[in-house]
DNA sequence: CGGCACTTTGACAATCCTCAAGTCTCGTGG
DNA sequence: CCACGAGACTTGAGGATTGTCAAAGTGCCG
């Protein structure tokens, strides 16, 4: 067992406030796992055995239907958990998770579940805190999908995107990590085609810079005004 | 506080198996409130005091946006739990209940939550399944209303209706409670026009019998292959 | 029996998907 | 180092689904 450093999970909001011995017990039991870009973490259907911490990188969590549809349900930050089937009783997971750029996991075992359940109750209410809040964002993404129309979909999804995995750059803040317009389209409950005709149209406005895999925005303010579909009419 | 009787909670599936003390520890805490039809039972954005379980009737869950859209995020049956945002750490109740008929409702201060946590931990086990899969039912929905045509996902909400709150009678299976189209367009992403349109078509197929605030399906195969879009396609 | 909420139905329009045909970018292998 | 191929992206045309607007039924409660 390769002794992991006690630095990388201090002060990640899972394992916030815990004593050394206490950091020192749940790194005895995770093992840390390196996954290329594109390689497949876990897989919808499979038995859950483990669950897993983000220690860097981004995954993308994909579900599929029994017809063969995709969506993509979130995306996954450093620190962040996944594959927590067992702490909702599930036995296997719910989604395929997918490395959008090469990470790497902390890896439990899910016998150390009940351990640290016991032992940590501010690491299981953290827990919690995170499915309830993925719970409710899923319910809003519901509520948009709903509502509102494409071009407020993506407009939010990209505001969304750079929020919560936004790296500034000269141009703006870009999307940190690889994404296709297929993505975006499967967060949206669109087609790549509506997809990339908005973004092609706002590039020429000014409020995106794209390129392959890659978006940037460069004006967060107007795409916020077409999130709330309050933007200015232009004439033809 | 009145004495509630140990029936009444015995067997569900939160209390399963749980001692007679045990029991009557759940129940010292507990209130038991009458909601009269299209009462509010807690609303959205109100600071969570309590949490709830149904005893008798059925609930509606409405979740509204700032825009001021609504989606009914699901119906509660008997046996189920409600408000439950104190198992989430969210400070205010992430939607409102409504009652959609007369309900009686098991009420327990948030106080009561640590004690029982600690106490109990199936109940929280089985909370916390709840939980995990009231969000996989929101992904499939999320699935459905991106890539299928308001006719399936129509047919896949009334099927799921009589499953879950399906009464027999004589011309089939009844929804249970009183529902409008409005309600199974605000489950299914669409609007009242169409679901009344939908719903007089499969009634003169005679798939369906309709009625104010009611529905009864009398050829569930039928609206199955309407769900998975394999309907024979009739001429005109 | 009056009024309100729920429902039905029609006509029309528009958003957005589908289908199709390319162009572009990048990584790989010769 | 260049050529090639595959995946990603763009763009256009056309049409179907489904929302919007409008108006008129219908059942139910008080």
């Amino acid at each position: 067992m390769p002794n992991l450093d006690k630095s990388l999970i201090a002060g990640l909001p899972p394992f916030q406030d815990l004593s050394l011995e206490d950091l020192d017990f749940v790194l005895s039991h995770a093992r840390s796992v390196r996954h290329p870009r594109d390689s497949v973490i876990f897989s919808q259907g499979e038995s859950a055995q483990s669950f897993f911490l983000l220690l860097s990188g981004h995954v993308r969590v994909v579900r599929t239907s029994p017809e063969g549809d995709q969506m993509v349900v979130r995306y996954i930050n450093e620190g962040g958990l996944l594959g927590i089937a067992i702490a909702m009783g599930a036995p296997t997971y719910p989604a395929t998770a997918v490395a959008a750029v090469d990470c790497i996991v902390l890896t439990w075992p899910n016998t150390a579940w009940p351990q640290m359940q016991e032992r940590l109750p501010s690491f299981c209410t953290s827990t919690f805190q995170t499915i309830g809040t993925r719970l409710q964002e899923t319910h809003d993404r519901f509520l948009e999908i709903s509502n509102e129309q494409v071009e407020q979909r993506i407009a939010r999804t990209l505001l969304r995107l750079v929020r919560q995995a936004g790296r500034k750059s000269e141009e703006g803040i870009a999307v940190d990590f690889p994404i296709t317009r297929q993505d975006i389209a499967e967060m949206t409950g669109t087609t790549l085609h509506s997809v990339s005709r908005l973004l092609s149209g706002w590039e020429n406005e000014g409020i995106v810079r794209n390129g392959r895999q890659k978006v940037v925005v460069t004006d967060p303010q107007q795409l916020t005004l077409i999130a709330e579909n309050r933007r200015a009419r232009r004439r033809a």
